[in-house]
DNA sequence: TGCAGCACTGTGAACGTGCACAGTCGCACG
DNA sequence: CGTGCGACTGTGCACGTTCACAGTGCTGCA
């Protein structure tokens, strides 16, 4: 392809310290100082290095490096879900942009590392326990995943996205309020007056699906009714699948809280075809505040998620576990944000317009 | 958070291939032996080694041992567009599930590196050119991106997806046939009858763009005319608004062939706030054969990229240029897939179901 | 018996870096 | 003038691995 005008099998050696010692005419303590903030060197020197690393085209070599210090420089953000699921979640995209702004700051990249199947778990552990990475982003997950399980025993520094169920106390974590955020929406929903207020939960064997769930039975309290409960897997199918088994057993229902915005989605097309209309017959409330909310019709009602913060409290509780200290676990707030398809009392038509934030 | 029941200060240092050499009562020299394959190893010692192994938990050190090798065994897949263009695409997960596959079966785990900014881009560089990763896959992107001018300047082993313009020979690439599935659907468009066959293009400076509005030209031949032709950047807003450009040049146009499906949709929408019915008044083509093309109504008939295949043989051209072969390219035919939106000849009242293919 | 060849094993030298340590030099102080 | 100190510099070792090489027995054949 290039027509090679060098000598054929010349390997061509990268630069290394040494060359650079030789061509700055120091040692290679004095280039390391150099690179390494340039304390305790003359400026003769610093110049002169400076002016040979230029000229050799070095680069320090990594793993030189990583094999002395121990440390890779870099952060892994691991997803263990079947990633189409992700993919698809925009929201997804924000946590995983914020990380890697954040890990920037500090000089690190990021390295998304995809371990759906356990072919590819077992390998990215390898990956990782061979300390390619200083720490592990997670995107916290079913109950009982054994790569988490793996990553406690090998002791790699872990924050986990949302509580690590069955984790909690020997994993960090960076969580949204979801108990509270539970019982944000379902206040709401009884603050507009409605009498029946049913749920679609998320699985149960995990964070999002159980606290929700937790937090729109604690605000019920007394009139909790388990026949006003079904479960989904997060997907839009099994939204709508919910909202169908829910107007089966409960027709008489006149609102409804879902544990996230695309299951929400599923289960309006459902009501529709039930011929209930929203918010008039039925009030609707979701989860995430993710891009798909406001382009509802009606936009729907939700409970927002800080994903900038989290990733950023993600990144700076990770600095400080791989700087040696306890790791910790921090709960943002998540704030309701109302929209149309709970913009009314019970019985209202409701016009299809946003409305202001209640209490 | 734990309980310290150990002393304080133990680093407890990770098991070497010394400690399991000594565990085994081998030397270092048959540990790595076996390690690598195990070959010339006798059965006891083998045996001997491997429980010693699984005794003290070793894990082989990679920084330690692509220090020797010069091998980082890994390899990253490289994202320098804005990000949320890419992971709002469906072709693009495919694309990074099948790369992942691919390289599973070698062993490999694929990084993912994300450079949307130029603060990003130098750090990935630095990182890529530590040699922490053996090569990069690479999204193709906009003419004379810095980026993969310094991966060539590096000698950094590359993969583009798509064709690396300005880069052509100097870059192996694996592309679908983006030229002839341009021809291919304004012959389709053609061949049902329709007389004033328009284009939306992506952007002029990426391969898609310019190719299948190249295809498109030269299947046109003596009949192009430029007052058919508007551009877009493959968002589907763009789609729209070129639509609306066209139909107020060309009120006349009764077929439409978008290099994108994304920005079909688009023009979809536009053509149908015009009045216009697809594919009664306009047939209307796309390119990608994403997931939103068979969803949408009338689904659209596109051309398909063979994204698995794309993804197996970027894979495999990567392998071999790692090897120390000559980089190739590879270019893979993409196939009409007709749907209902140009489902009947001009002035057909199209009942919005597909019909079989047509050459 | 000697010797080649095979199957296996141990040893020493790198790979490129950072760090502890020792050494040099100039200067101020007593 | 000797001494101590601070600023700067060079050197040797270690990090954990792979690889080339040099062994060591053992077997079969002349």
């Amino acid at each position: 392809m290039a027509t090679s005008d060098r000598t054929p099998k010349a390997p061509r050696r990268r630069p290394t310290i040494h060359d650079v010692a030789e061509a700055a005419g120091v040692s290679r303590g004095t280039v390391s100082r150099v690179i390494n903030g340039g304390h305790w060197v003359s400026t003769d020197a610093l110049a002169a290095v400076e002016a040979a690393i230029r000229e050799t085209g070095y680069t320090t070599n990594q793993h030189a490096r990583s094999l002395k210090t121990g440390r890779a420089n870099s952060v892994a953000f691991l997803l263990t879900e079947p990633q189409h699921l992700l993919f698809e979640d925009p929201n997804f995209s924000i946590l995983v942009r914020g990380a890697a702004q954040q890990l920037a700051l500090r000089g690190m990249p990021l390295v998304l590392l995809i371990a759906g199947t356990s072919a590819e778990q077992r390998q990215v552990l390898d990956y990782v326990g061979a300390g390619h990475v200083d720490g592990v982003l997670l995107i916290s997950s079913h109950a009982g995943n054994p790569v988490v399980e793996s990553l406690v025993a090998q002791e790699i520094p872990t924050i986990a996205c949302g509580i690590p169920l069955g984790f909690e106390g020997r994993v960090g974590y960076v969580a949204a309020d979801d108990l509270g955020g539970g019982r944000q929406m379902t206040r709401h929903l009884i603050d507009l007056g409605r009498t029946a207020v049913a749920t679609i939960t998320g699985p149960l064997d995990t964070p999002g699906g159980r606290l929700r769930l937790e937090g729109y039975r604690a605000e019920l309290g007394d009139r909790f009714d388990p026949s006003l409960v079904a479960h989904g897997d997060y997907s839009r199918e099994s939204g709508a699948a919910a909202m169908r088994e829910l107007l089966g057993r409960r027709p008489d229902l006149d609102a409804v809280f879902v544990a996230s915005d695309l299951m929400a989605a599923g289960a309006l097309a459902a009501l529709r075809g039930a011929g209930r209309t929203v918010p008039g017959d039925v009030a609707l409330g979701g989860f995430d505040d993710s891009g798909l909310a406001a382009t509802l019709d009606p936009p729907l009602t939700t409970i927002h998620q800080p994903f900038e913060r989290i990733s950023a409290e993600m990144v700076r509780l990770m600095m400080e576990v791989i700087d040696g200290q306890e790791s910790a676990a921090v709960t943002l707030p998540a704030a309701l944000v109302v929209r149309a398809s709970t913009g009314g009392a019970a019985g209202d038509p409701g016009r299809g317009e946003a409305v202001g934030r209640r209490a």
